[in-house]
RNA sequence: GGGCGAUUAGCUCAAUCGGUAGAGCACCUGCCUUACACGCAGGGGGUCGGGGGUUCGAGCCCCUCAUCGCCCA
């Protein structure tokens, strides 16, 4: 074995033999009972961010530890088709290579081609979550425009279509003008941007000279303005409320309004209205039944109702625009002014909200059963925060605008007569046909596609067989457990699958019917400055160079150390050194067992006898009931950390260190205990087993490894062994207290050699004065681990031993523990030493000694909390009276 | 404007039921010791953001202020 771990040398190798062994399709074991995750379909175009490592590290953990504790683990993997961004992605690179636009293409020939980039480049996500270590059942990975989940799309728009919660109508849309599609508030980012502010004049009718000033970003929008809006209270304006202005350019009379949501405070307190072109607007134009005046084409340019400027661009229209206002002396100012600008996601162009003709689903009906699944505790969020966030959007829901201008997608399944008549069908009708209603003949098929969530919100049922609801998986894998994913899904996908299950899942009783169990919200990942990792702002740090460098386990391990639950995380490329340290660790206490200990002998606990065998697997024992507990409440990073403790400080640092000198001698001579290599291939194969779902290849690695040196049957593969209870080893707290006591004194005598130059292992003789009975019943228990590990040549305790002249002292833990130098002490050291110990103990005295004399402390803390201070008084009082002795004694120097 | 979160060692973060404030990194000292220098042993470092309250007792609960971040309109 190499004096480190290499993981670039193993991964493969172990991922190969859990693919060959099949150990993660589900389904294997109908006994057990089943379990399942989905994971959050990733869009197809992506590549693995950070994000997707935490929270796919965070499903494997559960999965993993799942499979061991005895369930029949189905882990769905997947991907999104991602209208919009698989489709631009192709238009990008048909127009790089070929020069050719989708439209120039045609829309079959034009699919053919995404799906063949599909085909080449779909994988290349979920590949990457293998490279994490991911025991995903690939057997099942499921794609959102397969046959199976595009006609469970189709099923579901004809089911909402017949119950009358689809509907087509113009509504105000967010509008990409370059790819020419609405998209969705979350295809929209926010950047801030230098522009500038314009305060525009716009004059009052009848009162040549008065004008009222409206201030904003978009001047070119007032082509398509239909109103003006002052706050109610704002007394500037309270004489032009109901009276008319003459809109500038275009000659439109428009009327001042009073509208609380009018901010007073902003520009000169009146603003414009253009409720075709601001979703503020909108609002407000509804509330005063303001007209809608379109000014932009679908393209971006200015439509027919912008007059003279009809045909500009808009960048172009707003340059000739304010010119034309200047000229006309009704340009008041322009100001610096920066603001955030939301920039469509795919082309970076500047969204337009636009009014144009779209398809709804009615929200209402289908929230009202998805805010009862929390409210029942179907559902729990985790933290539990979030359900709030949940609620407040179920509660506020908008319908849904699911038609978007795309070919890539779900192609919506709806056919119209001659006469515009429309009728949603699962099977596709032909062109010709009657209608099926008006028998008048269909002339074609609505060219629309649907939203992306239209067919994510399906995932957890129609990946198992939905709408078949006697398919065999949906019937033993639905609804699933544990489902984790970021916060900002909570409303774009975890709420839309909620209602879906209670909409679609009508075979079941309502309990049954929410897709999972618990919805577990990751943190968030930031950089070393705390801000978001986005790729424009190339800031993130890509976990496959990590992985490269430090290993998967290393990121797996480092992501989840450093992810307190419900915290976002700063994360900085050094971070991941903490993961590879701790897995080359492991690495090399597997080594030193494994080269040491020789054969490794079936475990009795029958044959233990010795104090550090005894503490190492009382500690065993508590760690796996821990780490299990921790593990069974989604607590990733306690039991991390609960492993790292156990596996670096106890058995490392203590156990090894304690039982080499019963591994025969450095030279390879002498005898080998048995008793000892059984405990250590015992401690080694349990935190093997402990820390796998956690760091899945090097335990599987070493694991290999233990099961040809070990005297006993291990299962072949770490992947499908138990979950380690430790049920069979006693907790063993007089072994735990006796080894505490000890430790005390080693870190004491370690701590005085170094204060007097005393070498590492020169052998040493201590005396130690304890303060109670019970301590040197410790002590006298712990001997031989005390006079090993401290390297001592002799070692007196008692409540009163005789002290040699002029040795070395320290008072610790009730604990007065003398190094014998034969009077070569370092005095100076000694009486700093001891002089800030005093100075320690005297303040810790005060404090106790004040809530003791604290009448409401003795009368109303427990009882036992009580007795607890009245002991650590006696104790302290007991140190510090034996400091000041010593300090006396060493006089003033 | 509304909601949520954060503020603890130089840095990044823990602290379960309100009961003795911890870890990793960094720093200082000494070490190639039966696996590991990605290591070992030891050490220094804290007004728990400010103020007020509840309580026998507050890093933790309540109020308030400040600063930073996120989400929603």
């Amino acid at each position: 074995m190499a004096t480190r771990y290499e993981p670039a040398s193993v991964e493969d190798a172990v991922r190969a033999r859990w693919d060959a062994a099949g150990c993660f399709t589900a389904g294997r074991h109908p006994d057990r009972p089943p379990f399942t995750i989905m994971i959050p379909p990733p869009n197809v175009t992506g590549v693995l961010h950070m994000g997707h490592a935490l929270n796919g590290t965070l499903q494997d953990i559960v999965a993993r530890h799942r499979r061991m504790t005895g369930h029949d683990v189905l882990w769905l993997p997947g991907t999104d088709h991602a209208g919009i961004a698989t489709q631009a992605v192709v238009e990008k690179k048909l127009y790089a290579e070929q020069k050719i636009t989708r439209k120039e293409l045609g829309r079959e020939a034009f699919l053919e081609k995404v799906w063949a980039w599909k085909d080449e480049h779909g994988a290349t996500i979920l590949q990457q979550f293998r490279r994490l270590g991911a025991s995903c059942d690939f057997t099942r990975t499921a794609f959102t425009l397969d046959d199976k989940l595009s006609h469970a799309v189709r099923v579901a728009f004809v089911r909402l279509w017949e119950q009358g919660l689809i509907y087509r109508g113009a509504r105000l849309v967010n509008w990409d003008c370059v790819l020419q599609t609405a998209v969705s508030d979350d295809e929209i980012e926010y950047v801030p941007r230098k522009t500038k502010l314009w305060h525009l004049r716009y004059p009052v009718k009848d009162e040549p000279g008065r004008f009222v000033v409206v201030a904003t970003t978009r001047p070119e929008t007032m082509l398509g303005d239909t109103g003006v809006a002052v706050h109610p209270d704002d007394a500037r304006y309270t004489d032009l409320v109901g009276r008319t202005l003459v809109l500038p350019i275009v000659g439109r009379e428009i009327p001042v309004v009073a509208d609380a949501s009018v901010n007073a405070e902003f520009g000169s307190g009146a603003v414009k209205v253009t409720p075709g072109h601001d979703p503020a607007d909108y609002e407000r134009g509804a509330r005063h039944a303001l007209p809608i005046v379109n000014m932009l084409e679908k393209d971006g340019t200015i439509s027919a109702n912008g007059g003279e400027f009809a045909g500009m661009p808009r960048e172009k229209a707003r340059t000739a625009i304010v010119a034309a206002l200047e000229e006309q002396g009704l340009l008041e100012k322009v100001d610096d002014y920066e603001h955030n600008v939301s920039v469509s996601d795919r082309s970076k162009s500047p969204i337009e909200p636009l009014v144009s003709e779209q398809w709804f689903v009615k929200m209402q009906p289908l929230a009202q059963p998805a805010i009862g699944a929390v409210r029942d505790g179907s559902l729990r969020f985790q933290p539990e925060r979030w359900t709030k966030v949940y609620l407040d959007w179920l509660e506020n829901v908008r319908d849904w605008c699911i038609s978007r201008q795309l070919w890539w997608g779900h192609r919506i399944p709806v056919w119209y007569d001659d006469r515009g008549e429309a009728v949603a069908s699962v099977t596709d009708l032909e062109i010709g046909d009657p209608h099926p209603t008006t028998g008048r003949p269909l002339v074609r098929q609505d060219d629309d596609v649907l939203d992306t969530w239209a067919s994510s919100w399906l995932w957890p049922m129609a990946t198992l067989g939905w709408p078949d609801l006697a398919a065999s998986d949906l019937r033993r894998y639905y609804p699933t457990q544990f489902l984790s994913t970021a916060s900002e899904i909570i409303y774009l996908w975890v709420a839309r699958m909620v209602m879906a299950g209670y909409a679609f899942m009508d075979d079941r009783e309502d309990g049954a019917r929410c897709p999972f169990a618990t919805c577990y919200i990751h943190a968030t990942v930031l950089d070393a400055q705390g801000q978001r990792m986005s790729k424009s702002k190339g800031n993130g740090v890509d976990p496959l160079d990590m992985i490269a460098e430090f290993g998967a386990d290393a990121v797996r391990y480092s992501l989840v150390m450093l992810t307190k639950e419900g915290q976002d995380t700063k994360l900085a490329p050094e971070k991941f050194e903490m993961g590879r340290n701790f897995v080359n660790k492991l690495w090399n206490a597997s080594r030193f067992v494994l080269s040491k200990a020789g054969r490794l002998p079936s475990f009795h606990a029958s044959t233990v006898s010795a104090l550090e065998d005894r503490w190492i697997l009382s500690r065993l024992r508590a760690t796996c009931e821990e780490v299990h507990a921790q593990l069974e409440a989604y607590r990733f990073n306690d039991a991390a950390q609960t492993l790292y403790r156990y596996v670096w400080n106890d058995v490392c640092d203590w156990y090894v260190e304690a039982v080499k000198s019963r591994l025969g001698n450095p030279d390879g001579s002498g005898e080998i205990d048995p008793v000892a290599a059984a405990v250590l291939g015992r401690v080694l194969t349990d935190v093997l087993a402990l820390l796998h779902p956690l760091a899945p290849f090097v335990t599987e690695a070493v694991w290999t490894r233990v099961r040809e040196a070990a005297d006993f049957e291990l299962p072949e593969l770490l992947a499908e062994a138990p979950f380690p209870t430790g049920s069979d080893l006693a907790r063993d707290l007089q072994a735990e207290a006796d080894l505490d006591a000890s430790q005390s004194v080693v870190a004491a005598v370690r701590r005085l050699r170094q204060q007097n130059d005393v070498p590492e292992r020169k052998p040493v003789r201590v005396t130690v004065a304890a303060v109670a009975p019970a301590l040197v019943e410790n002590l006298e228990r712990s001997r031989d681990f005390t006079v090993g590990m401290g390297r001592l040549l002799s070692l007196d305790a008692g409540l009163d031993p005789k002290r040699p002249e002029g040795a070395a002292v320290d008072v610790v833990d009730g604990l007065e523990v003398l190094l014998d130098l034969d009077g070569l002490v370092d005095k100076a050291a000694q009486r700093a030493s001891l002089g800030k110990s005093l100075a320690k103990v005297s303040q810790q005295v005060g404090a106790v000694r004040a809530k003791l004399d604290n009448q409401g402390f003795v009368a109303k803390a427990p009882p036992e909390v009580v007795e607890r201070e009245r002991a650590r008084l006696a104790e302290l009082s007991a140190e510090r009276e034996r400091l000041a002795g010593l300090l006396e004694a060493l006089g003033e120097g």
